[in-house]
RNA sequence: GGGCAGGUACCCAAGUGGACAAAUGGGGCGGGCUGUAAACCCGCAGCGGUAACGCUUCGGAGGUUCGAAUCCUUCCCUGCCCA
C-alpha cells in the first residue's frame, strides 16, 4: 500500500503543492513517465539548496521513471525574477554556458545520463534559435498580463520594479515544458515552490497548445530551525563539488545542523527507511549526535561516494571524539601551507600568518582575535601581541594554527 | 523626455558642515556554558600600528571650505508619478 513513489515522496516531506494529487499519484504508480526540473546556470556549481530536487529524481528514477534535466542555458540568460527582490546581474553567454556544462556533470553523478533513461538537456538548444514575432503569435499570445502581474511571485517585483526582459521569464519556462511534451511526452515538471507559478503556467501552456492534461509538483523551500537557506553558511556555500568544498567540510555541514531539523533532514537527505529514521529521531541529548552522524555519512556518501564518506566520518570522529587528545586529528583533510625553515628560525609574527593563510582578513582581525583568546598555536592559545612564531613551535606534524574553535590549518616546515 | 524621492559598511537603516571610521537593529566573528546543537551571557567590529597616531571609506568625477557622508556642479544608477 504504501509502495506508491508519490506517498513516499509525500511521507518524507518532500511536496510542497501538486496540480492534480489524485492524478499525479495514480501516474507515478503506473507505467513510466517522464519528468523534468530545471537548474539555472548561474555557477559553476550546485549546492546543497539542489539536493531536494536531487534527491527526488534518484527517487524517482529508482521507481523506474525517466529524469530529464534541463540546465537553463537558455533561461538564465533572462533571469527568473519569482520571489526576488531586484534583478540579477547578467552573466555572459560564455559564463552560462561554462556552467551549465559543469552542473551538467555533477548532475551525472547523481543520474547517471545515457541519453535514453535519463536525459540531460540545455534548453538554450530550443530558446536560442526562436523567432521573436513567431514566439509572440504562438506562445505569447496564451499568456495574460493581468494574471502575471497578480500572482505572489511579482508582487515584490511590482513594488521595486521588473524589467521586460525578467517578465518574459515564465513565457520560455513553459514553453520548455511544451517542448519537451512535444519532443519526450513529458508529463510532470517539479520544481522549488517558488516555481509553482512559472511551472503552472507550462501546465496551462500545454493545455491550450495541447488540450492534454499534465501535472506540476513543488519541493517546499527549506530553510533551516533558525532560518538559513538550505546550503549556507558563515564559511560559504555547501558546494556539492568536492573542489570547491571538501568533502570533509560536507559532512561537518550536516554534522553541525540544529536538533531540530535532524528528522527533517534525513527524510530528505538520505534512503534510509523511515522505520531507522524514527528511531533516529527518537534519540534524545547529546545521542542526537548519532543521528546527525548517520545524516552527515548518509548525505556525503549520496555526493561524494561511500568512500569518501566513510574517510571523513573516521577524521571527523578523532578530531572530535571524546577526551583523548587531540593528535589524532585528521591531518590531510586540513588545508595547509608550506613555509621555508628560513622563515620559521627568523620568527613570524602570528598575526601576520593567520592572515597570510586565510585564517584572519586582516592583520588587525587577527591581533584582535589574539586579544579575544581567539588564536591558537598547536592548540594553545596565542596569549600576547609580541609572541613570535619560532622552531620551538614546530611538531612532527608542521604546526598546527586554529582560528576560534573549528577553523584549522596547518603549516608545513621545509 | 518631464516632475518627485533616493543611492551610507554584509543587510535594513540613522546621520544633513568639525566631537563620524560613521548610531540602533539583524547577521557575522571571538570567548564562556554545552553535545562539533539550540538558547543564554560577555566581548569585537575599515586598513596599518602594542600605542600615540597615520591612511582610505558614505554611487562616480570635479569644486567650495581651515574642515564634507553632510554644501555646489556634473555624470551614472534605482523607485514613484506624468508622457
Amino acid at each position: 500500500m504504501n509502495s506508491n513513489i508519490y506517498d513516499i515522496l509525500k511521507e518524507r516531506g518532500f511536496i510542497a503543492q501538486v496540480s492534480d494529487e489524485d492524478a499525479l499519484r495514480r501516474m507515478l504508480g503506473g507505467n513510466p513517465i517522464t519528468f523534468y526540473v530545471g537548474f539555472d546556470s548561474t555557477a559553476t556549481s550546485l549546492h546543497a539548496g539542489s539536493l531536494v530536487p536531487i534527491m527526488v529524481m534518484k527517487h524517482l528514477q529508482q521507481a523506474g521513471h525517466r529524469p530529464i534535466a534541463i540546465v537553463g542555458g537558455g533561461t538564465t540568460m533572462v533571469g527568473d525574477p519569482s520571489g526576488k527582490t531586484e534583478m540579477r546581474k547578467m552573466l555572459s553567454e560564455d559564463a552560462i554556458r561554462k556552467n551549465g556544462q559543469a552542473i551538467h556533470a555533477q548532475l551525472d553523478r547523481y543520474l547517471h545520463f545515457d541519453g535514453k533513461k535519463s536525459l540531460a538537456l540545455d534548453n538554450a538548444d530550443w530558446l536560442l534559435p526562436l523567432n521573436y514575432v513567431e514566439f509572440l503569435r504562438e506562445i505569447g499570445r496564451h499568456f495574460s498580463v493581468n494574471r502575471m502581474l497578480a500572482a505572489e511571485a511579482y508582487k515584490m517585483r511590482l513594488e521595486k520594479g521588473l524589467s521586460f526582459i525578467e517578465f518574459n521569464y515564465q513565457l520560455l519556462q513553459a514553453y520548455d515544458y511544451l517542448h519537451l511534451y512535444q519532443k519526450y511526452g513529458c508529463s510532470l515538471q517539479m520544481g522549488g515552490d517558488d516555481q509553482w507559478g512559472n511551472i503552472l503556467a507550462g501546465t496551462d501552456l500545454i493545455r491550450r497548445v495541447e488540450g492534454a492534461k499534465v501535472e506540476a509538483m513543488t519541493f517546499p523551500l527549506l530553510t533551516t530551525a533558525s532560518g538559513a537557506k538550505m546550503g549556507k553558511t558563515a564559511y560559504g556555500t555547501i558546494w556539492l563539488d568536492p573542489s570547491l568544498l571538501k568533502p570533509y567540510d560536507f559532512y561537518q555541514y550536516w554534522v553541525n545542523c540544529d536538533d531540530r531539523d535532524v528528522g527533517r533532514f534525513l527524510k530528505l537527505y538520505t534512503f534510509l527507511p523511515l522505520a531507522e529514521i524514527k528511531q533516529l529521531e527518537a534519540l534524545k541529548g547529546s545521542d542526537i549526535r548519532k543521528a546527525k552522524q548517520a545524516l552527515a555519512s548518509e548525505a556525503t556518501s549520496i555526493t561524494h561516494g561511500e568512500k569518501a564518506a566513510k574517510e571523513t566520518q573516521v577524521s571527523a570522529s578523532t578530531a572530535f571524539g571524546t577526551g583523548e587528545g587531540k593528535s589524532g586529528r585528521d591531518l590531510a583533510a586540513m588545508p595547509s601551507t608550506t613555509i621555508s625553515r628560513e622563515r620559521l628560525t627568523g620568527g613570524i609574527n602570528p598575526a601576520e600568518l593567520f592572515t597570510e593563510i586565510g585564517l584572519s582578513s586582516s592583520r588587525g582581525e587577527a591581533k584582535r582575535l589574539i586579544k579575544q583568546d581567539g588564536l591558537y598555536v598547536n592548540d594553545k592559545q596565542i596569549k600576547s601581541l609580541n609572541q613570535q612564531l619560532n622552531e620551538a613551535d614546530l611538531t612532527p606534524n608542521g604546526i598546527l594554527l586554529r582560528a576560534g574553535k573549528k577553523k584549522y590549518h596547518r603549516i608545513i616546515v621545509k
